[in-house]
Parts: C-alpha cells; sequence; structure tokens
DNA sequence: ATCAAATAATTCGATATCGAACTATTTGGC
DNA sequence: GCCAAATAGTTCGATATCGAATTATTTGAT
C-alpha cells in the first residue's frame, strides 16, 4: 500500500468537512445540470447567464462575468452561443461605446421563464432531505466559509 | 424591475440554502485552483489525477474517472497531458488487454508528494473560520446531501 | 487639450468536459 | 467453441474555461 499523508488533527478535520463539502455541491450540481440538459438543452452555463438576464435586466458582458464568477474571454463565448440560438441579442451602449450590453429576446425571455420554477422544485427536492432548521445551519456554515478572504 | 420568480416558503429555504453552499465551494476551490496553479502550475484535474495514483497506486483509467466522477473521453485527455509531462505512464494489463493501468512515474511522485501537503494546509486555512464542532456538523449535513439518490 | 493608464470586449491557444460513435478485447449463453 | 453483449479505452465535435495579447474607447493627470 502506498505511503499516506499524515497531517495534523485540525487538518484532518479540515479535510474531510472540505470534501464532504465538495461532494455534497458536486453531486447536487451534476443532478441539475443533467435536468437542465433534458429538459431545455442548456448548458450550466447558459443557464447562468440567462438566469441573470431574466432575474436583474440587460447587463453589460462585465457584469454577467462578475455574478457568475467566469472570466472575460468565457463570456464572450457563452454570450455566443446563446446569440446563435436566438435567445439573446447584443447591444452597444452609446454613453460607453466600450460596454455592450445583453438582453434576453422575447424567445429567450420564455425559455427561461417556463425552466426556471422547475430548477427550484429540484432544488427543493435535493435539498429536502434537510429540515428547515437544518438548512438554516447549513447555509449559516457555508455563508461563514464563502466570506473567508 | 423585471418579473421574479415567487416560490412556496420550502423553494426559498431550499434555494437559500443551496446557493450559499454552491457559493462556498466554488470560492474555496477557486483559490485551492489559483494556489496549485502558482505553485506547480498543475490543473485542478490534473491534481485529481496525480492525487488518486498517489494515494491508492496505480489505477486503471476507468478507476481513475470514478474517483475523479468524469467521463472517459475526459480521463484520456487528462492522463495524455500528464503522460506529455512525464508525470505519468500507461502501462497495459497483461490480464485484460483492455485494460491500461496509469501509475506515477518518479518525477510524478516527487512533484505531487512535495506538493500535497502544502494543499492539505491550504485548506485548513479556507476551513478554520469554523471551529471543529461546525465542522463535524457541515460534515454531517453535506453527507446527508450527497448521498440523495 | 493631450497622452498615458485604465477599462470593456474580443481573440487565441491550451486544457477540460460531455456524450456518441468506434475499436479492441473479454465474457457468457448456447 | 462461437457469436452476441458487455466492457475499456480512444476519437471527435461541441462547449466551457482560463489567461495573455489585442483593439477600441474613456478617463485622469498634467
Amino acid at each position: 500500500m502506498p505511503t499516506h499523508h499524515k497531517g495534523t488533527d485540525s487538518e484532518v478535520r479540515a479535510l474531510n468537512a472540505y470534501i464532504k463539502l465538495l461532494r455534497a455541491s458536486e453531486s447536487i450540481t451534476a443532478r441539475l445540470i443533467a435536468f437542465l440538459q433534458k429538459e431545455e438543452g442548456f448548458t450550466i452555463s447558459q443557464f447562468g447567464a440567462l438566469e441573470a438576464l431574466y432575474h436583474l435586466g440587460p447587463l453589460s458582458l462585465k457584469e454577467i462575468g462578475e455574478k457568475m464568477l467566469k472570466s472575460g474571454g468565457n463570456i464572450t463565448t457563452v454570450i455566443d452561443n446563446l446569440e446563435k440560438q436566438g435567445l439573446v441579442k447584443r447591444q452597444r451602449c452609446d454613453k460607453d461605446r466600450r460596454v455592450i450590453y445583453a438582453h434576453l429576446t422575447p424567445e429567450g425571455e420564455k425559455r427561461i421563464g417556463n425552466y426556471f420554477p422547475k430548477h427550484v422544485a429540484e432544488i427543493e427536492q435535493e435539498m429536502n432531505t434537510l429540515s428547515p432548521e437544518e438548512l438554516a445551519e447549513l447555509g449559516r456554515l457555508c455563508k461563514k466559509l464563502g466570506l473567508k478572504k
């Protein structure tokens, strides 16, 4: 058997908790992506962009990147692919011509508006293994971690 | 202002908890990836494969895919790139010639063996915002979620 | 008013990732 | 023993993702 890493107790506790956090997040998200794919054929990034535009209205590509925690080059690609599908349209800003806004087309609005409630229902199904109190506690602990740095 | 989704209380609780779970997992992982990139230049997938081989010994490509929850086609690519860098080597199995094992080269062993403790130390830094009791509770809640389905 | 620095978006090359089609090999039922 | 089905890996086309270089535009300091 190969040599294993020996950590301090504190490291072992941290590592175990992190692995479980990651597994939970990844496995739930994987099932949400599978559902999304089956229902609408959107990728998770396409869904993220559509959802931001749906809830916040037209956004610059930079703003979309900030919401989604993704690089500028990536947002260009994702919006390209949504525009090809006719779900989103670009519009250059008149005040500042460096900026380009993306907004939903009627078709895009319809598709995401139809899908979003199903997405939330799926999340509820995934999370309802936990009681309301447990959900609140999980939220509190995750918030503390996410704020780090 | 655009129209927002109205969900049941249960949906709202689930959605809020899920978003925090995702944010915590993504933001910690993003910082771990940045550190990994800076220290060793590995991608997260390369790290995942190296770490599995380091702790478990030689594995078939299929086994690596199962550990990493990734598709077969993806594992082929990741192992290709590690092999190009001379960190891993493929070896066809004699008993069952469909199977290919990957094993660390001495260079690969050295690189991952040197890096892994730093990785754990980073995780400890990230997670030590929470007390040992909170880490245990987080682990318990995440485990319950991950097991779903 | 001018020009350097900052900012927004795009492009490009590398890697990741999926899923489907394909190849090689093994296994199981007859 | 033979062939169909299962299994392991690869290939391919599409999308994602990063970070660095590039282009266009705006801003700020002098």
